[in-house]
DNA sequence: TGTACATCAGTGAACGCGCGTTCACTGATGTAC
DNA sequence: TGTACATCAGTGAACGCGCGTTCACTGATGTAC
């Protein structure tokens, strides 16, 4: 009975929220109004509201869709069916590269996020809250898969402590050094190695 | 030959700067605009450019008078005339306090304006980078008064290391509670007390 | 001391602009028969 | 198969609003003489 399908509709909705995902991490959700997105995902503003109860509402499944592609990278980490699986401590390392600090619109949500979801309604600090919970969750399923490969017993307790501490690093080391990157390039250089140097160490 | 001296001039102008300094910290710069900061100082908007060129320019001065505010309390950890001096220990169990978690109009701009200093100008920018040069030099500083207190030898280098890291860490721990703490409480409270616990096993 | 004049911090109306959201309309795609 | 009609995703003008900034003006405070 609709002039298009449910899937055109998913299609289309997806297209807003992949055109939204990039400007709302580098710019802030308020850094990009809805006129400018709906150009960027090649339609007019008006028919925003056909997808989106609001803005905020937007800016809630970015956070999500945002987050469930940040997971999933995660979770190859513990894909025990991938012989090319990447360690923690290479995946650390990748996180506080010069390349994931300059990728402003496709990094990390946990940094890009932080202050945009603090900053508003409950809905998008939910959806916040949940991924950062979910990094938590994807930590510590990692360091308890390479604790068992070496034959060592970790802590469950232990492990959820290094693991949000390990959050806490990487996502104040990043926010940091892109903070400072234009006007202190060696200091924001600097951030990144000693912390990447002092996971190479303890993972 | 002006008829309101140079004090009273400076007095207003910090008058705007006090006023806009919470706001700042709380809502970002792009949160609250002129004519509502102006208010709050007590005057109409209009005065404002009798004291800076621009909101930018008061975003400049918002971050270096946070800095110097901030930095002058760090400062503590290292005057050797107050017998009352408290140890690096204790300030990073502050900055890890639920308190300074919700004060977000007051607290430690480096984790306050992060984002904000990454998405405005390069004046803000370089403002945001000298103080958080200042706050690593701050722990540096701190770290080698006790080490000389406790008749250790601290490398420069190991202890500019963990000035960086440490910085990172409860940078990154106060922003993820701050982010999350309406929705998720335990999470936040959480982040604070493993990162705190870390530190008072380290320091 | 008293009067005329100059200075300029602060006022508040106004500027153009972009925001989030609404809504009458269009026109391609569906169904009914 | 062909025609009349219904649906509704997308269009684009319009809404009220607040933004950063400008500017003619005010009026208290200074100097000049």
């Amino acid at each position: 009975m609709p002039r298009i399908s449910e899937q055109d509709m998913a299609q289309t909705r997806q297209r807003i929220v992949d055109a939204a995902s990039p400007r709302f991490r580098t710019d802030g959700i308020d850094g990009i109004g809805i006129s400018a997105l709906m150009k960027g995902a090649g339609m007019t503003h008006g028919g925003f509201y056909n997808h989106f109860a609001s803005k905020d509402a937007l800016a809630v499944a970015v956070c999500e869709d945002a987050f469930a592609a940040s997971l999933a990278t995660l979770a190859r980490t513990v894909d025990e069916a991938d012989p090319d699986r990447p360690s923690l401590a290479e995946t650390v390392a990748d996180y506080l590269s010069p390349e994931h600090r300059d990728m402003l619109d496709g990094g990390c949500p946990s940094a890009a996020l932080v202050s945009d979801a603090g900053r508003h309604g409950p809905a998008i600090q939910a959806a916040y809250a949940k991924g950062v919970a979910g990094y938590i969750a994807g930590f510590d399923a990692a360091q308890q898969l390479e604790a068992t490969e070496r034959n060592e017993v970790l802590d469950p307790e232990e492990a959820r402590r290094r693991s949000i501490a390990l959050l806490s690093e990487i996502v104040g080391a990043i926010l940091l050094s892109r903070a400072i990157r234009h006007v202190d390039p060696d200091l924001s250089d600097e951030i990144l190695a000693v912390n990447r140097q002092r996971h190479d160490h303890e993972c």
